[in-house]
DNA sequence: CATGAATGAGCATTCATTCAT
DNA sequence: GATGAATGAATGCTCATTCAT
């Protein structure tokens, strides 16, 4: 074929290197250049393939997203009680991050390097995605199975200010598995929605 | 004096300026001839102040640190017990971070971009912060006020987690005041080391 | 046939769609791709029958130029004395160059822009075609017809700077048609060329 | 002053520089960097004073527009019959555009590279010019001093065409003096302004 | 005949920083 | 203290052309 070195395809080669590079350094301090390098390729391929640098950013992006929207929705439309799905949940959306820490870590430092267009965008899937995630607390408000004096989007923006700052401290190999880190999580975001005793 | 416009000395204004620009644009999308423009004085005068661009931006995180270090210090030594100091200290954190989000943003955004060198330097005085913070939370843990099966560094990331993702969504002028979101923010934490009940 | 598309060649596709984007864009600004995406072929396709982008750009100024040179040779064969013959020639070049002021306009704008030897090829064809023509100017002076006291080769290049011209300023469904335009030219060069009368 | 080398300053070389390169090669063939190095100084000194490379082009053209404007201002403003005035200003016209040959040959070759904006501009500043010349040839029409069945403004068409065309064919020690075209070329346009004699 | 992936050289522009004044 | 002209290196991107299939 041509097309694949190394058993991938050069669209993928190219987004995998520039995923650790951007992860690394940053995506304005990695240069096309250095991403061409280190996928073996000329600049003019990658151009081929992705209009502008940005593009590559959003790919990324678009990539984690699709991929936690997709487990969300397995996981909600389980049978268990709703305690249960948004524990589950709550882990699988740390185990997943962490498994993609470095998507996650680019997601964060970079989104607003984007062009507004580009942000509209992400943000309205990112806005779509935690709404479906807020739908679960909700459900779990109105069944009296969590306590209803806290706004649930306040919840969500707690919680997912945790999923998002894991890239700052989690290093793999650490202390904690990633397993452990989700249970942790999830048990602070139960226990936190747990209703008020009488006082 | 000859060395105030506006009230202020021109480095303040300087790093006001910045912050601004920084907060708005990025740190990398803004250029030193912007931020001198800004600040109606021309590069030679910067230069004069700040050795470089650098400069600024770690000053900007500096000068957040020192005030939050300066009042988690204060309603730390305060006499109430440690759950309402906790709750006091972390509805502090949250409504500092919004009075000052611009610099919280950059200090998201834009850290990984200075040299190693002065990251290392940030991020020990990050880490002192938190173990200050932190200690109150063990404390609560060896009195049995809070629940032990959980890490308390673990619950640091994760309640800051939510601090640094305040600038994502807060809007001043929104549905709640700085206020309200410290409280509830500090009550999610306060309830989430609630001890469990027994099963 | 297998090799027409729309009724016509190839070839001839892309010299047509490459004159039309060249005279609105100008060559250097129109770049291949869009051209072989306009005439809904690849890029293969284009350089199996041109070997160059300057190809189209010399193929194009030929054909002009052989229009040109063959409607004046049938002018000139014609039977009118040489006034009538020289406004005719005048008059038809107008005309022509209004039918045809994709190409002429290229011509104008970007014959600079070949290499040194094409450049030296079209010049010579061009060097050519305005000596035919300047004999027939020389032809009257010799006559005693056309005045004689300025060099016709002087104003075969006031004519035809002109002509170059007219890409600039002429707007089908303006004022004048392209008849008019071509008569009001072939009157202007006819009459700079009466003898003076007696002073 | 550290400002001036060889006596001019940067701007003012670099732009005598550049006029003769755009002239040589054309504007697209020439690079920044070619321009630079001909200046002896570096592309950020060029860009401290040229926002862009188009900005040497339109410098370029408005030098040229003003000398010219300037020039026919003081000839029409003469006391000379119109017959005299028009043809003075015909002559000088052709003359300014040969001592000027360069910028000349770049506005008629690159113009058409500007943004639609500068574009506009340059063509209303040319359009204000030709109609002030317009307005010598329309006096004498009313005179009664030149034919009035022809459009005075395709007279001017006609007569700037040939003077744009100058630099494709002009060159300096040739046959013709400056002077000389110049003189032609007003003869002729004064010739075949001349009423027509009764057929 | 035709494709389209890939090349490689080139381009305009930006910008933090320096330094003579 | 302050100016601003100038540096120099880097950056994202374009594009005519080639060639294996």
């Amino acid at each position: 074929m041509g097309r694949t070195v190394g058993g991938e395809a050069l669209p993928q080669r190219l987004l995998a290197v520039a995923t650790r590079l951007f992860a690394e350094k940053g995506f304005e301090k990695t240069s096309v250049q250095e991403i061409v390098e280190a996928a073996g390729v000329t600049k003019g391929a990658m151009y081929h393939y992705f209009a502008a640098k940005d593009d590559l950013l959003q790919e990324i992006y678009q990539r984690l997203l699709r991929m936690q929207r997709d487990r969300l929705e397995t996981i909600m439309a389980g049978p268990e009680p709703v305690a249960r799905r948004l524990h589950a949940a709550a882990a699988d959306v740390v185990v997943t991050a962490i498994a993609n820490l470095d998507d996650a870590t680019i997601f964060l430092q970079s989104m607003h390097l984007l062009s507004a267009d580009r942000q509209r965008a992400v943000r309205a899937a990112r806005r779509e995605y935690h709404e479906r995630f807020r739908s679960l607390v909700e459900e779990g408000q109105r069944a009296g199975t969590f306590r209803a004096d806290v706004p649930a989007d306040l919840v969500m923006d707690y919680f997912f200010g945790a999923v998002h700052h894991l890239g700052a401290w989690f290093r793999s190999g650490g202390r904690l598995t990633p397993e452990q880190v989700g249970d942790h999580f999830a048990d602070l975001l139960l226990t936190s929605l747990r209703p008020e005793p009488a006082r």
